[in-house]
DNA sequence: GATCTTATTGATAATGATTCTCGCTTTTAC
DNA sequence: GTAAAAGCGAGAATCATTATCAATAAGATC
């Protein structure tokens, strides 16, 4: 029998809770900010989940300038990323008129396989009226 | 607190040389890179040039995917960056259509002081080639 | 429901990239 | 030449993330 099963994934508490988080949150979350909201799970547990939830497609990994790694539940379907730099508000952009660009300056460089990875970065009405 | 630092930037042996390893090269390359190549110039020594001259904005840092940064001697002026995820080798863009697209979803939005970061990945002719 | 297999958990150690510390060495100004 | 301060280097420290591994619990089977 073929044991290279897709990788069952078990139903857990910890991993629905993770989720749940993220669905009530407009902002991108670090595994750090979830675990301390979530006390009751685990940090790794919290890394692994995220590293396996972005790996299925069903959050999106937003990585910081800093270096951290923030994760959103966000719609299915390629998308870009409108961030608000203050107050990490994130607004999903399906609108894409990229693909055109990154094709085109592919092939006149010889390049196959491009694929291209955008994010806009900016001052949200709130923040910026706070201020 | 603001990393800027306004004061005087002296001419060492270690960062010309540091600029110098970069310009000869086509790929971006990380600070241990760097440090194996100029043994001579110690590790946090290559940290604290790369950082200061992405700073100046006389190198530009590039991030990996798999979080590491990498640090590359452009040419001056708004532009980006096609990558070969192969061997690293870096093609500059300087024809960047994204500033219209990034400020019409910007107002969209009611964003302000909206910059845009993109990046191209893919496989270069040498590299396509050879598999 | 009892039992078995194994994915999953969580506390903690380990890793890897980057930054900090601090005494010593150059640059640069005078 | 001299002296103040930027810069250096070796190693310690930090920070995010990953690996370890015994204990636990999800899902299948009886």
């Amino acid at each position: 029998m073929p044991t290279s099963n897709p990788t069952t994934r078990r139903k857990t508490e910890q991993r629905a809770a993770i989720v749940d988080a993220l669905r009530k949150n407009d902002r991108a979350m670090t595994a750090q900010e979830l675990h301390d909201l979530l006390d009751s799970v685990g940090l790794a547990t919290v890394y692994r989940n995220l590293g396996r939830l972005a790996e299925d497609g069903e959050i999106d990994a937003i990585r910081r300038p800093n270096g951290e790694t923030a994760y959103r539940a966000c719609t299915a379907g390629h998308h870009h990323h409108l961030i608000c730099r203050n107050c990490g508000l994130v607004v999903e952009l399906h609108d894409c008129s990229l693909d055109d660009w990154g094709r085109k300056i592919a092939d006149k460089h010889g390049f196959v396989g491009v694929e291209h990875q955008a994010e806009l970065l900016g001052t949200c009405e709130k923040c910026a009226n706070r201020s």
